[in-house]
RNA sequence: GCCGAGGUGGCGGAACUGGUAUACGCGCCGGUCUCAAAAACCGGUGGGGUGUAAACCCCGUGUGGGUUCGAGUCCCACUCUCGGCACCA
């Protein structure tokens, strides 16, 4: 279809509408074809008010599930995936989804992926990539390594198995330099859900604090903890290490406890990332039989290793405070460590021994030192001026966000363009000999480590900076690496020469409006808003944030959970677009409810959205075969002001926050009232010979484009029965006839002490006064005020008249 | 625990800036058509009450308070449901 083909040189205002793009899984069901009608509705609205549309579509084509799938069918994963690719493009046309499709893209294609790496390369050079040991889940029966999304509950999501933890050598996306600017931009993103705003803030974390070292009695560097609470120092009776500590051999060397801890540590260690992060889990520590000292109080401390700590976070060691903070607090009465007090509570005061939780909240300082008396949060700058001006301690910000871990020991992906060196070590694939294919006679099982091991062909090379025999890194990315960058590549899908066209991307984006579910909200909106942000400071881009508008839609339920195949309450669009066709299909799921929020199919429902149809159908025909006329003459004015009321209302629908639900209903409703409006005309229509009524043919006119970016077919076919040669998205949306909404007379609301008494009809014109004394006069009224005296009458104009008593 | 969204008829949901609560649709009830049923079409439909009727009254937006002439809407306190994060020091 012509009229999703972009126009570069057009001199129309552009309009980029961009809608997620989908994993090619087996077919679509009718949760996803929410997201495609809206954003078809969005696009041919957008057409009709004149922008110049670029409304593309793609395919996520790498990944687990397609692996998976695909080594369950016993099928090559690329088979698989371009034969779901054909089929849910078909079900896409039977939607009647329009997309420019010349510029589809498919990310496990090498002319997509070639660029994938490309970009991978950028990041190399520009020092955000590196390669390091790292703790990956596990999971010993499949295998292989899992994503965190992959681990539900500390079990592998495919087997149930319990997930471990191991130590591999995995390459990362530096993504933690970003974490600054990812969330001051948040400022920047406007029209995006609030809620999608606050769960990234949530995931980058930021937090202030303070460094601080608690030298360590005996000598050796001292140790450095992380706190958010400087305020709470003098009351730090213990210092706890993460059970990784890599200083923890060191501080063992000479300690009676070695043993002991040496074994703590293996146990803890073993524990996987899951397990050691659940609330409920049990606290343990073990002493170290070392102490360090309190940089405030001089005081002698307790060193403790305990598995409540995390190596990944702050600096993997701890000053425990057990009065003012709840785990510390249980850890303490757990091995009856000292609880200090520090922070009062106002008007009740604290005791250390009798205390049942800690105390959280703010309360003046006490056993403080110099600090006693002070209000904690004041108290706490002075802290931090002071350790540093001791050169005990510095003021940090920490970030919950971790780098990106992108390496995959999978086969369906794209694979890292890394040459590993004995001499050079890795050496990154130069941009010429790219793009470096994946083998495709591979087989594909996991074992363990990455199919591509078992490729010869693919793993022997030489380095291309030494020369010497090198092999190829056999990981594959991450696929939200693919899906990264492909907003950039639709505008030059078939570019051999570079990822995408900087004159056409700089042109067109940000994106005017993005469409997708909430469960991307995080991963795949901060990736995309990362790498844009590298690619900008790169040169390559102007602008640093992707996506100007979100809209994230939400789920379609099937007897109140969400469709699978393994619940067998998948509604699938075939048979109903069959059935009842497609424009049927499209306004249910648009009248279903608030896109925004989850909704609950009905069949029933839908069957409502094809009675309307029909409606409109039979209404329209009938117009266009002259066998309806106005039932009267005032019939004409009333019929203009519902046609252009409904107008108003449809526009603010669509402008506002794609309230799709409330502007079909305002549809229904111009539609009962030209039922209301008109009467066939006697002797059956065309003989009668007269020329329609214009109000009459412009509230037709004005239904039928009004239906066209919720039922496009039918409006197209209605629109040239009306006699229109163009199609009906060129003929501009209609504009609102401001005099068309002016009234006579209106319906005024009549209370007595607020309550709703009595209704008059008055002209719009009518003077307070005058409305006044109409109002008081009306017998239903006089009623109610009887000898009472009339304390006040208040008049809102043209809405209601309040008399109070 | 923290953060966010939400609670309106039998159901999905409307309600502009505080001003007619329940638009629109589903379901249900009644009718037309039919031998009959389905489909289709037309009409009615928050709960309770007074009245032969026309009408009219009372109660009603999770709970309890408050502000206001007037509250689904604003404020305070609670409660339940859903979503996200969660031993992050």
């Amino acid at each position: 279809m012509g009229l999703f083909r972009m126009d570069p040189a057009s001199p129309k205002p552009k309009y980029y509408c961009l809608v997620m793009f989908p994993y090619p899984s087996a077919a679509l069901h009718v949760g996803h074809g929410r997201n495609y009608i809206i954003g078809d509705a969005v696009v041919r609205y957008k057409l009709m008010r004149g922008f110049n549309v670029l409304s593309p579509m793609g395919w996520d084509a790498f990944g687990l599930p397609a692996e998976n799938a695909a080594i369950q069918r016993g099928i090559h994963p690329k088979t698989s995936a371009l034969n779901n690719i054909q089929n849910m493009k078909r079900q896409l046309h039977s939607w009647g989804v329009g997309y420019d499709w010349d510029r589809e893209v498919t990310s496990c294609l090498p002319d997509y992926y070639k660029w994938t790496q490309w970009i991978f390369l950028k990041l190399f050079e520009r020092g955000l990539c590196y390669k390091a040991k790292a703790p990956v889940n596990w999971c010993p029966s499949c295998q292989t390594s899992l994503a965190n999304e992959q681990v539900v509950e500390g079990k592998c999501e495919r087997c149930s198995t319990a997930v471990t933890q191991k130590e591999l050598e995995q390459w990362f996306f530096r993504i933690t330099e970003y974490a600054e600017r990812l969330l001051k931009d948040i400022e920047k993103l406007e029209r995006w859900p609030e809620r999608v705003k606050i769960m990234q803030m949530n995931w980058i974390g930021k937090s202030a604090g303070v460094r601080c070292l608690f030298p360590l009695e005996g000598g050796g560097d001292p140790i450095e903890c992380y706190t958010t609470r400087v305020d709470t120092i003098f009351g730090a009776t213990y210092m706890v290490l993460a059970p990784e500590y890599p200083r923890l051999g060191e501080l063992l060397k000479n300690s009676p406890k070695r043993a002991d801890v040496e074994q703590y540590v293996e146990k803890e260690t073993n524990v996987s990332r899951f397990e050691r992060t659940r609330e409920d889990l049990e606290k343990t520590g073990v002493f170290t039989g070392r102490y360090c000292l309190n940089p405030m109080t001089r005081g002698k401390i307790p060193i403790w290793v305990a598995n409540y700590v995390l190596m990944e976070y702050g600096t993997g060691a701890v000053m425990a405070v057990p009065a003012h903070d709840q785990r510390d607090f249980e850890f303490a009465k757990k091995y009856k460590l000292p609880i200090q007090v520090v922070i009062d509570r106002p008007g009740s005061p604290l005791n250390g021994s009798q205390m049942e939780s800690a105390y959280v909240e703010d309360g003046v300082m006490v056993n403080s030192g110099p600090y006693n008396s002070q209000p904690n949060r004041a108290a706490m700058e002075k802290m931090a001026d002071e350790m540093e001006a001791k050169k005990s301690g510095r003021r940090a910000v920490q970030f919950r966000l971790r780098d990106w871990l992108i390496s995959r020991q999978r086969y369906w992906g794209a694979p890292i363009p890394v040459i590993l060196c004995p001499k050079c070590g890795p050496v990154p694939v130069p941009e010429q000999d790219l793009p470096v294919l994946l083998p495709e006679n591979v087989r594909f099982k996991p074992t363990g480590e990455s199919p591509l091991k078992d490729a010869p062909d693919f793993v022997k090379t030489v380095c291309p900076r030494c020369g010497s025999q090198a092999s190829r890194e056999i990981d594959t990315m991450d696929t939200f690496v693919d899906s990264s960058w492909y907003f950039l590549r639709y505008l030059s899908p078939r570019d051999a020469h570079q990822a995408f066209s900087k004159e056409l991307v700089n042109r067109w984006l940000p994106v005017d409006q993005y469409i997708g579910g909430v469960e991307h909200a995080i991963l795949h909106l901060l990736y995309s808003r990362f790498i844009t942000k590298v690619l900008k400071d790169l040169g390559h881009l102007e602008f640093d944030e992707p996506f100007g508008t979100l809209f994230t839609q939400g789920m379609i339920i099937k007897d109140g959970a969400k469709m699978s195949k393994s619940k067998g309450n998948v509604v699938s669009p075939d048979e109903l677009i069959e059935r009842f066709g497609a424009d049927t299909v499209r306004v249910y799921t648009l009248f279903i409810g608030p896109p925004e929020r989850d909704a609950e199919w009905s069949d029933q429902g839908m069957q409502g959205a094809w009675r309307f149809l029909n409606r409109l159908w039979r209404l329209v025909t009938a117009f266009t075969e002259g066998s309806i006329e106005l039932i009267s003459k005032e019939a004409a004015s009333l019929l203009r002001q519902r046609a252009h009321g409904a107008l108003r209302k449809v526009t603010q629908d669509m402008e506002g926050d794609f309230h799709f639900n409330t502007a079909i209903s305002q549809i229904m409703e111009l539609v009962n009232e030209l039922y209301k409006g008109t009467r066939e005309i006697e002797g059956g229509g065309k003989a009668a010979g007269h020329a329609p009524d214009p109000a009459l043919k412009e509230a037709v006119e004005i239904l039928v484009r009004l239906l066209t970016p919720f039922a496009p077919h039918m409006a197209e076919e209605l629109w040239s029965r009306l006699g229109h040669g163009e199609g009906v998205h060129s003929s501009g949306w209609p504009k609102v006839d401001e005099r068309a909404l002016q009234v006579e007379s209106v319906t005024v609301v009549v209370q007595v002490n607020g309550r709703v008494r009595h209704r008059v009809e008055v002209p719009v014109e009518v003077g307070e006064e005058e409305l006044k004394k109409r109002v008081l006069s009306e017998k239903a009224i006089e009623r109610w005020i009887k000898d009472q005296a009339v304390k006040q009458v208040i008049v809102v104009p043209g809405r209601l008249v309040n008399i109070v008593l």
